[in-house]
DNA sequence: CACGAAATGATCGAAGTCGCCCAAAACGAT
DNA sequence: ATCGTTTTGGGCGACTTCGATCATTTCGTG
């Protein structure tokens, strides 16, 4: 009868982030719905890890409270595939940022969990050409966030590529790159699949002391059709333990430090 | 019955954007259609991503993700009183604007709804110093969604502003922006909080062919530290019906063209 | 340690909603 | 005007949601 046919979840969850913790009666009242309701509304959000139910109501997870927004719901994810991995090399690669320093972030699934995974740190400068990096740690208060500017490359990601970008690179100088590829291989270099991406990443390396590529271990030996940079402007390469000695000493005879996480 | 042949799915847009949210035995009664024929373009829409779908329902696709951290109380209580004007606003604003057109969006919240009644849009431009607009944005395949670069302004807004976004807007001309605002008065022009993003910002209306300012009703008469542009420069105005006659007409004045929703 | 109050989870019936099938109508093109 | 395609609407079966009840568990208290 009454025009809040909202998702009573997503009712809940509001008042949950303003909150922080509310109890079943709290949300009968505000709700107007019946205790069992809100129990099976509360039984759900928990089992998508959103919440933690206690006694006699629920609390938020704690890392939702930094996370700006989750837009895995309100934007179709894109690969659910290698999420782990991905998250473990987001947190090794955090590892070898320092304070005051100024990296780089190329747009990429990999990039924005190296990006997660610097939300609590301060003094550092960040520059990326990600709309969604720069959305999730724009609040952030001890990261300086800049954008490249741009035009975002549909449909592939939320990368913003072309003149705009490469002219802003021009100024700006990176201590250190994490580079997002769709491939790497020992002997063609680093690629992505579209060519304009691949000239603003290239405008990133040029622009970086140091490159780190971040990518989990299906990409190693991977050539897709546009060329970032070569093998030789790499200097870390930061993957997941599916990658085989054989493999890694391909990229270690060229010279580039290997992490396994 | 329906004689008006703009589209269900428009009209259905249309209605959610006024009200947030809507029930299908609504849609039935506005729309005249059966109910089979609503669900169909409901589960259109939702495809297409404009929509989320809701038990008897649908609501706008959820902007909840992070309004509500900003839940300094006054604040929110302030900004939720004008939620529904801001709505209204935008869909005006939004009217303005026609195919292949290149139009500018300042960061902020009014803007943002702009932004929002864009999302089914086709073959237009968007330029925008917001980071928040360029997410939510990014995704829609009618919308060519170019950002200024700079660096975030922490922490109230999802601004980009600087020297890279100012340089960024030097090559890029726009047909109308479309203006966010702290205030606006007649004799004071238009204001904002920061004196940097207001640098920003007068860039953008430097490029533009035409001003729109999107401000309630609350703003008009306020005058707030750092000046935008003086009011000769303003060429409409979109405001909601909480306007007065008399304070309209100091705006009318003055040669602008006041849209009161 | 035990008791009582409260919360929880499970089940069930009722009400409403959804999706699908198919027939009818509208539209466009030849 | 006729055909084929697309859109529409009614009906039916299946599903989800919701609220009430009841047995069980949990927590606070004496």
């Amino acid at each position: 009868m009454s025009v809040r046919q909202q998702h009573r979840s997503d009712r809940i969850l509001k008042l949950l982030l303003q909150k922080g913790s509310v109890t079943v009666e709290e949300l009968i009242g505000t709700l107007g719905a019946s205790a069992p309701s809100i129990r099976r509304d509360l039984t759900r959000l928990e089992a998508r890890g959103l919440i933690r139910r206690t006694h006699g109501g629920a609390t938020l997870v704690q890392e939702l409270l930094y996370e700006p927004f989750r837009y895995d719901t309100a934007f179709q994810t894109r690969e659910h595939r290698f999420v782990k991995e991905k998250r473990h090399i987001g947190m090794a690669a955090a590892e070898l940022i320092e304070e005051k320093e100024t990296i780089g972030l190329t747009a990429g699934t990999t990039t924005t969990w190296v990006a997660r995974s610097l939300r609590h740190r301060s003094n550092i400068t960040i520059v990326t050409n990600a709309v969604n990096i720069g959305m999730e740690l724009c609040n952030m208060p001890g990261l300086q966030i800049h954008l490249t500017g741009g035009y975002v490359h549909w449909p592939w990601s939320f990368s913003l590529i072309g003149a705009a970008a490469i002219n802003f690179l021009g100024e700006r100088f990176l201590d250190k790159l994490f580079l997002s590829v769709s491939g790497i291989d020992a002997n063609r270099g680093t690629t992505t699949n579209e060519s304009d991406e691949a000239l603003t990443f290239r405008a990133m390396v040029k622009q970086a002391k140091q490159v780190i590529v971040v990518a989990d271990s299906s990409k190693l030996g991977i050539v897709t059709p546009s060329l970032i940079c070569p093998i030789e402007n790499v200097d870390v390469l930061v993957t997941d333990a599916g990658a085989s000695d054989e493999t890694a000493a391909l990229f270690t005879q060229k010279g580039i430090r290997v992490v396994r996480v």
